[in-house]
DNA sequence: GCCCTTATTATCCATACGTATAATTCCTTG
DNA sequence: CAAGGAATTATACGTATGGATAATAAGGGC
């Protein structure tokens, strides 16, 4: 053994930066290899620091995995209320098609949220913490997305309004999770617009052509 | 250590049932707190013998755990492509009908399927012997459903085909996902009626009465 | 009823994991 | 420019994992 070990240099970082940084490279690594592949060790490593590092910051490895699980799932509903929220006037329609919308792009459709999310999904089976993530991103979602129907101008109907909430979010998750995870299997805009066909026939409306994705992306492969 | 070392005894079994056994406690292992829990050391307290016999019956852990996950997928197919196949007379609707049918009711539709198949999704994206059995089921199985969309009795149109067939994969996948994971949040039948009605509104078609569960279940909790 | 094959158990090994703790170096404050 | 504190690294520990090998006993063939 060499007196001359050589200690690594570093930089100190402020603590948000750092934590972003953990929490960006845990998601990494999960939507990537799943949860057993975000080791410690991984984690540090990707984030550029040692191990013990995470320690500092988290009080266990469980608090950053899930402080990840916790971003991924709330910047997916995030992303539809934003978007829903951004349509002027009284437009019940527009208001659906581009929660609807929000859904098939970036930063929601893409292989690394879909991978996070199957990488956690069966992990909330034992884990009360993931679970209660999981329920709360869940149910809040598919609550809006009654809201959004039940605002339709139609006549009202709280057990159909709940049916069809409970239809289209199925159908929003499988499309994601098939256009995030194969997304070669699929033309640009394709996704998008089966969900907003399928959607219209659920609920029995129609879109604007404003709400669909540019025609000339429209081909079938 | 006392000299009186007692070893355990043990009985001599047929290699078929021993294989059997072992894929049989990976499934539920797996199922229940996912590909990690399905330890070697795991397994084989759930099987009754000790962990050196599951490597004199497969060469690895991961041959084991393949067979346990391709056992689940295949059945899943099958069990759809039976109900349809039993249906009498050249009747369309009510082929489709029977299909769907079978992905809502058990052995597909349980917490123990949902588990496996979460449990392995995200193992896909790395393992390629993994990856060809998801690929193989899952595409096996929209393309069997396409089939039944295009026998229905109306224009042929093979690229409407194609875009219903994805859109009624992703009700059922995001159904099923629901209604296996979340038992309690449905009413007995509820999940099978919405998933009717859903791709009879995606399709156009009606189902007759005969296709939904006993009405006595339907109440909307 | 003995023996021999082999199914099964027992033990050992190298590795990787999460965590705890000690040692150092960066940066701010005066 | 000195000093102290905190951010960061380095090292060590106990445990669990998958796999390899040696020891044993169950049960069928003669």
């Amino acid at each position: 053994m060499p007196a001359t070990a050589e200690r690594r240099p570093y930089r100190r970082e402020g603590e948000e930066k750092r934590r972003e940084d953990l929490i960006a490279a845990a998601m990494e690594l999960v939507a990537e290899g799943g949860p057993e592949a975000a080791t410690v060790r991984a984690i540090a490593a990707r984030a550029g620091v040692t191990p013990g590092l995470i320690r500092h910051y988290f009080t266990s490895k469980e608090e950053l995995t899930h402080a990840a699980y916790r971003q991924v799932m709330e910047s997916m509903t995030h992303e539809g209320m934003r978007a829903s929220d951004m349509v002027p006037g009284n437009d019940p329609i527009g208001r659906l098609a581009a929660f609807v919308a929000a859904n098939f792009r970036p930063p929601v459709m893409t292989p690394v949220a879909v991978g996070v999310w199957a990488g956690y999904m069966h992990l909330g089976r034992n884990d009360p913490t993931i679970h209660a993530i999981h329920e709360a991103t869940y149910l809040g979602y598919r609550d809006r997305l009654q809201d959004l129907i039940a605002a339709l101008p139609r006549p009202a109907d709280p057990a159909r309004d709940r049916r069809e909430a409970i239809a289209c979010n199925a159908l929003i998750d499988g499309l994601w999770m098939e256009g995030g995870s194969l997304p070669d299997e699929f033309a640009r805009g394709e996704v998008l617009r089966i969900a907003l066909d399928g959607i219209a026939a659920l609920l029995g409306i129609r879109f604007p052509a404003s709400a669909y994705p540019d025609p000339s992306d429209r081909k079938t492969a």
